[in-house]
DNA sequence: AATGAATGAGCCTTCATTCAT
DNA sequence: AATGAATGAAGGCTCATTCAT
């Protein structure tokens, strides 16, 4: 009988809360339990207490930031009505002031690099990646019920989408001078319309053989 | 008085690629010198000698990559006269049969969250990718001299494009279960032409206004 | 106040016990205080309540253990008339199926081991053995009273007998694959008969001389 | 090339040596790799270079242990002539100023702790007493050709002339004060004799019916 | 009486780096 | 030019012990 029954819950909370910070201030490569341990204001063998080990600790962490960013990608969807305001609802992702971002984006490369060689993470990543297809769905098929975005194969174009959210992603966060907020913003917008737009032309794209 | 004056580039050409194979193989954060070593013939004072440290190593290996990386895409883009095919030229990235590939995506998602924390490390990124958009560039502006992509702001979908390559080959590297060769291939061509296409558009994108 | 008087004697047993077992199960080496609080089903805390320390509870169940094996020793001998049988009683420690040998045994290894390097556990085997000495030394002093034995030294003898057991057993539990019980069985009453015997002859033993 | 080809065996040599030194000191149970290193004159990553781990270097340890011992019961039984002076030659084992088994039993009850839990050193143990069986054998023969030790079974009794050294020399050296030195010789030759003797006996030792 | 969260010292192991040869 | 023996700092993990409740 703990004195606080949630007790697990809350240290549980602030260890992974601390572990992502901490991650995301060292990255991995250069992270030590000790560092998390002083972030989160525990001793080694407190955090013990809670994780066996580093690996568990650092699944524990991705697992939480996955689950933490989805969710708020989901709540942001959710604020607008309109099928296109939907898709392109993600632009929080693109917004310099977030101080969460500055967070995820190091976590997310570092999660990336992992995923590469081990195979659980990258098993984490890919059902992200399903969570965020599934909600991009969503918001295509209520536009199609809609009679909009017509002949668009949702399930490829909801890959596409998520796929130029993430290239943006990349180049607006890792080469900042060159690479502003508002060409961000105004690339996404132009690729997805775009994109969508493309299915609807009566000259298939493959007409244009690009490759020998 | 070298016996052989080449050796030393040799030597050096040969642990740079050794030092990339092993790092693809292991990954930055669990390669050692010693494995490069192994990779390479070399002893630990052999490299030593040409490489005074590990980060000096990696450094110079990373830089060896993406001048490889970029001429071949400058090799290949040249293949092509017409300019959307040069744009949609660099579809060997999507090409799961090259093997350099299955050592280049390793390289470049280590780099990249290397690049988030050490300076040097992103200036390097940051180069590597104005390269790039200066080679989009250049087919870009020759079609443009063709009367073609009008109204096009060329270092914005420079930009848009090369990010929109990387973001396809992020999901068909890491999620190939479901994201197909086929969809990259689709998927990269049907973005950029609706990008490009966008931009001729009489009612300016921005109008459609996607925030509050 | 204590709710029940006993239960303090109650808990060292179960505790005294739990130890026992689970040292023997995984090695003074390897044992962990928490793997002892579980098989005894009592908190860390719990456990401490009763014994102060790792090498206090230590020694209280090394102390148990040989009271309890020489209490058990003495029973047996006490079943025989006869000063023989009383000298080889010990034949129980020989029995394979005991279950209690399983736990005896590991346990008085792994004694014996910190009893070479630790003064005051050397001590409790010493004690341990003039118990034993003090029994034997009463069998064959009855067996002297029956004009048996005659010309024994019982001070040596009982030693050497009690040395025997213990030769036998070492093998007889480290190398069971060859030295079967019924090896051990007449082993034993083959060395015993035999040494006893030894202090009848005419000549004596030393007359051999078997050192230079 | 390295400029001493025998360095490693040297070295190796070196800190067995300095590893059954320490481990007798300390005892198993409390020795770290460090106080190994400080009495190989080592560092850390230096021994490391030859053992790899801590259990590593323990199993070479006591194998060096018991492949010296052996060798040196071996080599000694080879000094006599005499079948029984051949059986009676370990005598060595009971010399309280020979220094090596100030090392040796301190080894020897660790390695006997360590066997009970762990089968590879288990097996380690049951070879070396096969070792010491097939020597004792040869002498026991031997004199079976000389038309002594008549009927005397020479797999069974060879076992249990080892088992009564061992059983001595665990008093002898565990309780020494009482256990003396002159006392463990006149034991072990009395047991010998004395069970060499049993066999020749017309009545048969089972005779005597030692349990119910 | 009993719990179990928390501490922190200590240990094994790894590995980049150095240097005598 | 090249070897590989040797160093030693640093990190992850274990675990006996303490203490507030």
């Amino acid at each position: 009988m703990p004195p606080i029954p949630e007790l697990e819950a809350i240290r549980k909370a602030q260890i992974l809360d601390a572990a992502l910070r901490t991650i995301a201030e060292h990255g991995c490569a250069n992270v030590t339990m000790d560092d998390i341990c002083r972030t989160a204001g525990l001793s080694k063998g407190g955090l013990n207490h809670y994780y066996k080990s580093k690996n568990d600790l650092f699944m524990a962490a991705f697992q939480e930031f996955f689950k933490q960013i989805f969710q708020r990608g989901e709540d942001t969807m959710n604020l607008y009505d309109d099928p296109m305001e939907k898709l392109l609802s993600f632009s929080w992702l693109y917004n310099e002031s977030d101080p969460d971002l500055h967070i995820g984006y190091p976590i997310l490369f570092d999660f990336m690099a992992i995923a590469v060689h081990e195979h659980d993470y990258r098993k984490i990543f890919e059902d992200w990646i399903e969570n965020w297809l599934a909600l991009l769905k969503k918001a295509l098929l209520l536009g199609q019920k809609q009679d909009r975005f017509q002949g668009v194969d949702p399930d490829a174009a909801v890959m596409t989408i998520s796929a130029i959210y993430q290239g943006i992603a990349t180049r607006w966060y890792l080469a900042p001078d060159t690479h502003s907020t508002a060409w961000a913003l105004d690339s996404l917008e132009r690729s997805v319309r775009g994109l969508l737009a493309s299915y609807g032309e009566t000259s298939q794209v493959k007409g244009g053989g690009y490759h020998k």
